[in-house]
Parts: C-alpha cells; sequence; structure tokens
RNA sequence: GUCCCCAUCGUCUAGUGGCCUAGGACGGCGGCCUCUCACGCCGCUAACAGGGGUUCAAACCCCCUUGGGGACGCCA
C-alpha cells in the first residue's frame, strides 16, 4: 500500500482565508490520519502579484492553526526549469504546439462564440501550422478533438466532460514561463501526491488536468472536490464579506482550536457532533463525511464554538493570549499572576478574547482613573446609599482575610444589622467597585481585585 | 450565454427505501436559576424546492422543471 500524499497549495497573492483555511485543514487531516504525508507548496508563479509578506502570512497563518505540514513549503518560482522541460516533452510528443496568435486574436474568437450562444475558446488556427518556437508565441496544449474526460471524484462522484468542452489551452506564456495548469500536474506528480482535495471552483479544470497527467505519463492521483464557503448572501466567500482572512480572526480574539472546530464542520459532519479537539479530528475524520453542497460561513455559530473553547479552556494559557491582547490595545501590562485570576471571572461571558479584554478592563485602572458609566452613578450612588458604602468599607479594613466567603459573610451580616436586603445593595456596590451594571459576581470580583484596589474604589465613590 | 456541480429548519447538518408524525447544533422566542451581565437548565419556533415516475413502501433511486453556486485567462 503506498502512502497517502496530500498537499495544500496556497497562491501568495493574498492572506490565508477562510476557505483555503478548511482545505488545508482537510488535506492534513486526511494526511495525518492515514499516516501520510502533508505537503505545502507555494504557487508563486504569477510573480507580478506574489510577495513575500504573503508567503509568510500564510505560513504564520497555518502555524496558528496547528497544520504543521511534513514536507515543503517548495515554491513554484524555483521550479520553472523542471515545468518547461515537461512543455517540452509535450512539444516533443506532439501533445502540444506553438501558436503565434496574440491575446486581442484570441478574445476576439472568444468574443464570436460568445455572440453565438458557444463557449468561449480559442478557435486552435495554429493546430497545424507546424510553428516552431518565436517571439510572442505561446505553446498549447493539444486537446483531443472528441471522447470524454471521466473521473471519480472522492466527494461528488462520477463526473464526465467531454473535451470539447475544452480549448487548446496555454501551457507556456510567451515569456517563456510555464502556466499553473502545467506546474501543478507535475508537481503534484513529481511530490507523489496520491490525492488531490481542493475546492470546487477547481473542479471544471481537473478534465485539463487529467490530460496532461495522460499526455505526460504519470499515475492519476485521485481527486476530491470540497464545496465553496460562501457569504450570507450565497456568495462566494470575499473580501466584501468583511473578515475572510484566517489571522484577523487571532485578532479578533478567537483561538484557534475553536476555529479548527467550526471550521471542519463547514462541509463536513460526524453524526451529530458538533465540537471537535484536533485530536477528536484524527480520530474521526473521515473523506465520507464531506458533503456535496456549499455552505454559508456563520459568524454566530463560530461566535459560539469560541465561547465554548474559551469557557473550557486552560487558564494560563488564555491569561497569557488575553495579556497579549490587553497591551496591544491599551497602555496596561498586567502581570501574570493577575490575569489568571481575572480570566476564570469571565471565561463563562466572553465570547471572545477581546470581549474578554474589554470585560476585564476595570480590573486594570486605578481608582480613581476608573472610568464610570454615569447614569447608573446617578442611578445607584444616592447619598444614603453612599452611607452604607463607607460603613461597609469601614469594616473590610478590619477584616482579618480578604475573601470570598469572608466579604460575604460580612455583609450579609451587615444587610442584617440594618434590615435591608442585598439586592439594595448590590447594583451600587457594583457600580462603584467596577464603574458600571455589569460585572462578575460581587464578592469574587472584590477578592480578585483584593483589599487595596476594592477599598479605594469604594472610597472613591463615597466621596463622589 | 455555454459547461460542470449542488438542492432537508434562517444557518451548519443527521438521514444512504420501512426505525422519520424528519433528529442534533447555532440563532430566535418563552421560562427557570440569579447581586447585574453572562453560564447553565427546560420548553417552543422552523425544513425534506416543485412535478412526474420506480416500489408494497420514498427525504433517500430515476427523469424533468425551478432555484443556487462555480468555471469559462499568456491568474492561480
Amino acid at each position: 500500500m503506498t502512502t497517502i500524499v496530500t498537499r495544500f497549495p496556497p497562491s501568495p497573492t493574498g492572506y490565508l482565508h477562510i476557505g483555503g483555511a478548511r482545505t488545508a485543514l482537510f488535506n492534513y487531516l486526511y494526511a495525518r490520519k492515514n499516516n501520510g504525508k502533508f505537503v505545502l507548496r507555494i504557487e508563486d508563479t504569477d510573480q507580478a502579484r506574489s510577495t513575500q509578506e504573503m508567503t509568510d502570512a500564510i505560513l504564520d497563518a497555518m502555524h496558528w492553526l496547528g497544520l504543521d505540514f511534513d514536507e515543503g513549503p517548495y515554491f513554484q518560482s524555483e521550479r520553472g526549469d523542471i515545468y518547461n522541460s515537461y512543455v517540452d516533452k509535450l512539444l516533443a510528443s506532439g501533445h502540444a504546439y506553438y501558436c503565434s496568435c496574440t491575446p486581442d486574436e484570441v478574445e476576439q474568437m472568444r468574443e464570436e462564440a460568445r455572440a453565438k450562444g458557444l463557449k468561449p475558446k480559442y478557435n486552435g488556427c495554429c493546430r497545424t501550422k507546424g510553428l516552431g518556437p518565436g517571439p510572442g508565441r505561446v505553446v498549447r496544449f493539444m486537446t483531443p478533438l472528441t471522447g470524454k474526460v471521466v473521473f471519480d471524484d472522492l466527494v461528488k462522484g462520477p463526473i464526465a466532460w467531454d473535451v470539447q468542452e475544452m480549448d487548446d489551452f496555454v501551457v507556456r506564456r510567451a515569456d517563456g514561463s510555464a502556466i499553473y495548469q502545467m506546474a501543478v500536474v507535475v508537481d503534484d506528480a513529481e511530490m507523489g501526491v496520491t490525492h488531490v482535495i481542493r475546492g470546487d471552483d477547481h473542479q471544471n479544470n481537473t478534465p485539463k488536468q487529467i490530460l496532461i497527467y495522460q499526455a505526460l505519463g504519470f499515475p492519476l492521483p485521485l481527486f476530491g472536490h470540497v464545496p465553496m464557503i460562501l457569504g450570507p448572501d450565497k456568495k462566494k466567500m470575499s473580501k466584501r464579506h468583511g473578515a475572510t482572512s484566517v489571522m484577523l480572526y487571532k485578532e479578533m480574539g478567537y483561538l484557534p482550536e475553536a476555529m479548527l472546530s467550526y471550521l471542519v464542520r463547514l462541509g463536513w459532519s460526524h453524526g451529530d457532533d458538533e465540537l471537535f479537539t484536533m485530536d477528536d479530528l484524527l480520530q474521526k475524520f473521515s473523506l465520507e463525511g464531506l458533503g456535496k453542497s456549499a455552505s454559508v460561513f456563520d459568524m454566530d455559530k463560530l461566535g459560539w464554538t469560541n465561547s465554548h473553547f474559551i469557557k473550557t479552556g486552560d487558564v494560563p494559557r488564555l491569561a497569557r493570549l488575553l495579556g497579549e491582547i490587553i497591551t496591544t490595545t491599551t497602555n496596561f501590562q498586567p502581570a501574570q499572576e493577575y490575569l489568571q485570576a481575572i480570566v476564570p471571572l469571565f471565561q463563562p461571558r466572553a465570547k471572545t478574547l477581546k470581549e474578554m479584554a474589554e470585560q476585564a478592563e476595570f480590573f486594570l485602572h486605578e481608582a480613581e482613573a476608573l472610568p464610570y458609566d454615569q447614569h447608573a452613578v446617578d442611578k445607584f450612588l444616592t447619598p444614603e446609599i453612599r452611607q452604607h458604602l463607607r460603613i461597609l468599607a469601614e469594616r473590610m479594613e478590619t477584616l482579618a482575610s480578604f475573601d470570598q466567603k469572608s466579604l460575604e459573610n460580612m455583609v450579609a451580616a451587615y444587610l442584617e444589622e440594618c434590615g435591608i436586603k442585598f439586592k439594595a445593595l448590590a447594583q451600587p456596590m457594583r457600580v462603584a467597585i467596577t464603574g458600571t451594571t455589569m460585572s462578575p459576581g460581587l464578592f469574587e470580583t472584590m477578592d480578585v481585585l483584593g483589599k487595596e484596589r476594592t477599598l479605594a474604589r469604594l472610597y472613591r465613590a463615597v466621596s463622589l
């Protein structure tokens, strides 16, 4: 049994986007699950649009998601000679020919075809001219005139293409460089790729590639075309749908494991399971679970998925990540120890780390600089209430231990003495301590805040 | 326009001829819990695109229609 080899071939003309990440994930999982190899190849043959920054960004994003590759990255820009040697083979074996038609002429042929309601194609006029190399000349693949290309798609089943739907496509540009179709086939063949799993926007150039495989005598890999991820308007996801770059989600406070879990459920399922860790996936992933229809990217569900992983996440790690977000968005440099005490209070409350950073901000200010929700102050910090707060603060000073339990007992005793309900004091205390009307539980908040900060805030509120 | 692919709740999906008066999840709505906000828990809402077949029996198989997506580059 041969080793399974999958690959992910991003083009560094943009960031790693949602769809690409999912494709990479599927390939990664399939290879890993089957003890195979996952190859990364950078398809940068379009020199004009490819950049080093994008390559780095893609590598970063894959690393963030934990999609490590076993081989590569290969760069197509460094393999031009290899592709060309195969174009020469095609030429030598009569599977390709030189064409002297100009881009304008070809465009005209397409226009004419369109006008007749036909598929826009190059008309093959140089097929029999027996032209040799020359300036401005491209090399075209000699597509068979009759017959069908049939392949059994891993996800969609049998797919048949009439060769008449294809024209004699270019395999080498006038500048001498080989074109995508040529590069993928040669690379996949040379790299021993056994399973080509890619977006179904590639489905219709699979027949062309199969023709090349056959002309070159390469064994065919298996192809699987996974459906697209659509925006809420059901159009192919693109920038106008907002955040499509994976790394943008990191910035927005999403956890990589949440991205993985959400993404894999888009177009793949395993019974009624909803949440997956990488370990689960390595156990459960299979091509059979892939769906055939396109799916819509849903932020709400991503948010739910993320909140789950925040809720169940490792506290020290979350504290570290939270700290990173806080320092990049504010001037605070909170201590890890403090953050680790804070995180558990917000795990059930935050949908993203970014949200957590915002919710936890009141923990970071000096008492005097704590922002107040003025409306809440006016409503809750009445003169009478402030008297209570003052007494409470004074009693807190004498507390032997400033912890949740002691605080709760002390306040309960005071409530008993005065004959008032906790409800009457809860919101005022919250406003005094956090500046707002929404926060984690009062006593746990005070506990984490500590005696000094809590008292300072209480006294500030009393003396307003 | 031509070709390819697809078609179950608003969304992600389970379902591979009887277990389906179609299940789960997100969302929405209502309730419980409660010091606020969340979490959690309980309940409700909502779908087999339409029409023909095949079959004792169709969400599941076939055909047509309709709808949606994608591709038609000297981009990848």
